[in-house]
DNA sequence: AGATTTTACCAAACCGTTTTAAATTTGTGC
DNA sequence: GCACAAATTTAAAACGGTTTGGTAAAATCT
C-alpha cells in the first residue's frame, strides 16, 4: 500500500499522514494515534527506497571486512547488528581483497561516496591511518573501533591495550618470570603498538631489559601462535612466560609447549587477551587460560550506539571511549620453576 | 552531479545516457563509448537509492545471523560478499534474538515485507522448515545453504554430509574400530540428520548394531565437544574413535582425551569436519586432524552466484548443488590399540 | 524516388516518500 | 463577537533516477 492510498482511506493528506509516523510535533496527538492505529491494523509502511531517496539518508552503516584472521569479526558485527536492528538501520558489509594492498584505501574511497551508508566503521587503524584521513576529507562521518594518532579528529571507541598487557606483564612479572616472550597482532596497528608499550612499561618498571628476540607480530592464527612460540622456545634459556595476543594464538602456544613436551601451567606460562567467544573459552582450555578480557561483541553494540549518537551531531570531539580490560587469573599462569 | 546535468554537458537527454550506462541495446556503440569515458571523467555516478526506487529493487539480499556457534557465519559472509561486490549488490545483516524463539520466523518475515533485500539466504534447515514455507508463501527469492526435505520448492546448495560422514565412519571401521562416537550437530536441522544417517549406513554395512548412548548433538562449541566427549570416555567400553561436527567440537575431543590422560592418534581416534578457516587449521593441530572438508567459503561465492541466477529468472527447480566433500586423512585416525 | 523499416535519440510520466510554504481551523484576550 | 496568534492540516515541489511511448534521421526495400 502507498502513502497516498493509505492517506485517503484515513481522509488526510499525505502529508499529515507522514508526519504522523515519524513523530513530527505539529500533528495532534488524536491524529497521531489513529494513524498509528490504522498503519498497525492495515499494514502499511512506508516503501524504504523512497524513504532514502527522499531524506538523503542510506539507513546504513557500512563495515569492511578483512578476510584473514577475523574470527573476531562476527562477534563484532553481532553486536552492532543487535543494536543497530532496533533503529531500523542495515549493515553493509564489504569484503576486502586482500591480495591487493592498494585496493584498501580505494575500497574505504568507493564506499564513501557510493551513497549506500550513512557512516562507516574502521578498524584495525595505524598510527597515521590513510582511511582517517580519507574519510575526514570526504566528510563522512566513521567511527574507529580502535584508536589512531593522527591529528585528524575521529570519533573512536578501544579498549585499555596498554593497560591491559602492562597489568599482564606485571602478573608474570610478580610471580617470579624474567623471561617473557609477547606474540602481538600484526605489526604497525595502533593495538599492537599499545600492547607494545604496555608489555616494555611493565619490563621497564621492574628494570628488566627489553629483548626485542621475544617479540613477534602477526595475525591472530594458530598458526602463528604455534610457530612462533616454538621458535621461542627453542632459545636458550627458554622463555618461562608467553603474553598472547588472542585465543587462537593462545591455541598454537600450548600446541608449541605440548609438542616440545613442556606443560603449561608449570613449565610455561601463559596468558592471552580473549575477545569473549562463544564457542570457544579460556575457561574451558586445559589447563585454563589467565586472560584479559573484554567483550568484542559488548564493544559493537556501543559502537552502533556511539556512530547514531555522531550521526544525531554530537561532536566528534566528544566521542571517545576508553574500556578497561579485566584480567583474570587461572591455572595456565604459575611461577617459572626455577625461581 | 545528477544525471541531468551530466547529460547536459554530453549533449544528450537523460534518457539515453541512463540507457548507455545500464547497457541497454538502442544506444549506439559510438555513444555509449563516450558516455562509459565521460563518466569516469567526471566522475558521474546514478545515486543509488534513485535506482532503487525507480527500479522497485532492492540491490541488497539479507543474511540473517544466529547468535551461537556461529564461528564459520563470517567465512561464508565472506565469500559471498566477495562474489557479490562485484555486482554491486549488498549484504544486509539481520541479529537473530535467540533468547525468544518465536521471533526467528518474525525476523524472516518482517525482512522479506520491508523492502530492503531481493532476497534471502537461508541457513540450517530443517527437514519441514517453516522459513522456507514462508517466503515461498511471500513470493521472495530464496537460496537454502543445506537442504530441506519440505514439498516446497526451493533452491539450495548443500554439501553431501551423508556421503562425507559415511566414509569418514568406514575410514575408522576400516581401521578396526568398533566403538565409534558421534558429536553432530544441533539436533532436528537436516544436516545433523543426514550425518546421523552417513553414520548408521556405515555400521550397518558392517553389520555393527547402533548404539544411541554413542551419539550428541549440540552447537558447534569446544565446551560441548569437550562435555560430551568426556561423558563418553567416561563409560565401559569406552570408544575408541569419534566423529566431530566441526573444529571446534574436535578441540574438545582432544582436551577431553587429554584430560584423561588418553592420547589422540593412538587410543582415542579422531575425525572432524573441517570448513576450512584461516586461523584454525586441521592440519596444525597436534596430532594433526583427520578430517573431511569442504570450503564454506567457497559455498558462500557460490551462493551469491546461485542466488544471481535465481533472481536473473533461472528456474527455482534447476538450483540444485550438491558438494561431494574431500576426505583428508592426518595423525589423528589410527588403528584402535586392542585391535 | 517513394514507401517502409530500423536505428538513435528524446520528452514526459512515474517510482513513493519528505519537506516547504501556504491555507485552514482552533483557541485566546478583550 | 472580533482581532490575532497558535495549532493543525494541506497542495505542490522536491529527491534523482528509469521506463513508456514517441519522433526524426538513416538504412533498406520496392
Amino acid at each position: 500500500m502507498k502513502l497516498r492510498e493509505f492517506a485517503q482511506q484515513l481522509g488526510l493528506s499525505p502529508t499529515t499522514v507522514s508526519r504522523a509516523l515519524s513523530g513530527y510535533p505539529e500533528v495532534s496527538e488524536k491524529t497521531r494515534k489513529r494513524v498509528a492505529e490504522e498503519a498497525a491494523r492495515l499494514g502499511y509502511r512506508p516503501n524504504i527506497n523512497a524513504v532514502r531517496l527522499a531524506t538523503g539518508r542510506a539507513g546504513a552503516i557500512g563495515v569492511v571486512m578483512g578476510r584473514t584472521g577475523e574470527f573476531h569479526f562476527s562477534e563484532f558485527m553481532g553486536g552492532l547488528a543487535e543494536r543497530l536492528s532496533d533503529d531500523d538501520i542495515d549493515i553493509l558489509v564489504s569484503p576486502l581483497d586482500e591480495k591487493d594492498p592498494e585496493s584498501e584505501i580505494q575500497l574505504y574511497s568507493r564506499l564513501a561516496d557510493s551513497g549506500r551508508v550513512d557512516a562507516i566503521i574502521v578498524h584495525s587503524a595505524t598510527p597515521n591511518d590513510e582511511r582517517i584521513a580519507l574519510l575526514h576529507r570526504l566528510g563522512m562521518p566513521f567511527l574507529v573501533h580502535g584508536r589512531s594518532e593522527t591529528d585528524v579528529p575521529h570519533a573512536w571507541l578501544d579498549i585499555d591495550n596498554e593497560g591491559a598487557i602492562r597489568r599482564a606483564t606485571s602478573h608474570l612479572l610478580d610471580l617470579g618470570h624474567r623471561r617473557i616472550a609477547m606474540i602481538n597482532g600484526r605489526q604497525g596497528r595502533t593495538f599492537s603498538l599499545h600492547r607494545d608499550k604496555g608489555y616494555r612499561d611493565a619490563l621497564e618498571a621492574r628494570g628488566i631489559p627489553f629483548d626485542p628476540r621475544l617479540v613477534a607480530h602477526g595475525n591472530f592464527t594458530d598458526e602463528l601462535g604455534f610457530r612462533f612460540a616454538r621458535s621461542f622456545l627453542e632459545q636458550t634459556p627458554r622463555p618461562t612466560a608467553f603474553v598472547a595476543g588472542s585465543m587462537m594464538t593462545a591455541l598454537g602456544i600450548y600446541r608449541a609447549a605440548r609438542s616440545m613436551g613442556l606443560e603449561i601451567g608449570r613449565e610455561v606460562s601463559v596468558i592471552a587477551h580473549d575477545d569473549v567467544f562463544p564457542y570457544l573459552t579460556a575457561e574451558n582450555m586445559v589447563p585454563s587460560l589467565s586472560a584479559t578480557r573484554s567483550s568484542i561483541r559488548a564493544a559493537g553494540a556501543r559502537s552502533a550506539d556511539l556512530l547514531l549518537q555522531l550521526l544525531a551531531g554530537r561532536p566528534t570531539s566528544e566521542i571517545h571511549e576508553l574500556w578497561p580490560v579485566e584480567l583474570i587469573l587461572r591455572e595456565s599462569t604459575t611461577p617459572p620453576q626455577d625461581a
